[in-house]
Order: structure tokens, then sequence, then C-alpha cells
DNA sequence: TGGCGTGAGTCTACATTGTAGACTCACACC
DNA sequence: GGTGTGAGTCTACAATGTAGACTCACGCCA
């Protein structure tokens, strides 16, 4: 990925993820929804270190929590940028592409 | 992926085109067919070693080409096993579990 | 008022995956 | 027997994925 402009599987996860929490997606949100979705444990710092990455290469920014109203240390609400959404897009899509017409062979959960 | 379960994303594609390709699944021809659905090159190393790593996991096997009427060194068939078939279910699932919902944000190209 | 629990985030070190490009090899055709 | 072509291998490195320990701020309460 010399180029720097691909996601990864988890990448995906993550940016879908934050869609997914619309306004509210804080890291811990983020973690649980994607352990729900692929039934697996995230830890944090994998968590941690792919949303700097991809902070790092614009696919993501982030701002303190709106209203403090919770206790303890204020946490980052994050948000999907443009360029992270097209890179989002082009990535599904060209599973999208190889999954079209095997439907039949895999078969339940998709 | 100490567990040495998952993927990766580019590994999903190389699955997919050997499946959607059936029974004549040669490397090139898993290569061309994820270079068209990903718009992208794919290099002969990086197609090659991932799919070693995908025979080293069971997730995939292959044999020598059946009918050698082509020149030239023999080529490798591909074919995906059953584990290989449970992992990329697995894979596809929880992309398609935190999709859901996400139709009119992700737009065009999904 | 200082110890503790809790939730959030950071840091370090390492494993796995992704990639390019040069190299080898077998065969067909001059 | 040189050369072209298609297929596969090898090496070295970059990027991504992961765990776990550590830090920090705050509320609670003995």
């Amino acid at each position: 990925m010399p180029d720097g402009t691909s996601l990864g599987e988890f990448g995906q996860l993550v940016l879908l993820a934050i869609l997914h929490l619309d306004g509210a997606a804080y890291a811990p949100g983020i973690r649980t929804a994607i352990e729900q979705a692929g039934s697996r444990r995230v830890s944090r710092g994998a968590l941690y270190s792919t949303l700097d990455r991809l902070e790092t290469k614009r696919y993501l920014r982030w701002r303190p929590e709106s209203n403090p109203t919770r206790t303890g240390a204020p946490r980052r609400e994050f948000e999907v940028t443009p360029a992270g959404l097209t890179a989002l897009r082009r990535s599904l899509a060209a599973v999208h592409a190889l999954t079209v017409g095997l439907e039949r062979k895999l078969g339940p959960a998709r």
C-alpha cells in the first residue's frame, strides 16, 4: 500500500461503524459496534492505532465531545471525511463487483 | 491476527476471484479479475504471496492444470476449500452487517 | 483528603498482510 | 541454439492489525 490510499479490512469496518453511529461515534462505541458485527474481540490498541492512521490519511477527523455531560476525560467524536467516504466506496465496490453472481455459493450470512 | 484466521482485504478479493472463475482459476486470471473489479494494478508478487499464505491457512488448494493444451510451464489451478469459504463468509458478513442502513450515505458504487 | 474504581486514551513492540520488481524456467518458434 | 512469452519464485520492505501495559481525569466514599 505504498500509495497510502488503501483502507485494509479493519479500516473498512472502522469507517463503516463511524458512519453507522452518525454523530455519536466515540471510540468505545465504534469498538462495540465492530465487535458485534464481526462477533470477535477488538482491542483498544487495534482500534486507536487504526483511527490514527485513518486520520493521517485524512479519511476521518474528530473533535472533542460537544456536551461534556459525562464524567471522566473528554471523548473524541469521530467523523468520516468526504475523502474517506470516497475511499470506502471504492473499497466496497471492488468486493461488490466480485460478489455478483456468487450468491448461491456464498450462501447464508452475507 | 495472531489467531491466523483473518483474511485481510486483498485475501478476500483473491478468494472471491477464485470462486468467480470457478474451475478455471489460474493465477493470471485471478489477477486480471481483481484488477478489473478494483480498477487498480496487482503485481505478481502481491498475488502469489497472498495465494501462498492462504494455502498455508488451508483456505485454498491447487493442483496442476488438468489439460496441458497450453504452451509453456504448467499452471496451477486454484480452488477454495470449505474452510476458506467459511472464513470468507464471516468476513463478508461483518462488512454486510455494518453496511445495512447506510445505502443512502454510501450512495453509488456499492 | 487520599485511595480506589472506572472510563477513555496513549505507547510500545511485534505479527500479519500487501506490494514491487528482479529473477528463473519451460517451451515454441524461428 | 537464440529469443520471446507466459508462468511462477524470491527477496526485501511498507502498511496494517493486534495485544497489553501504562497514563490520566474524575467521582465516590471511608
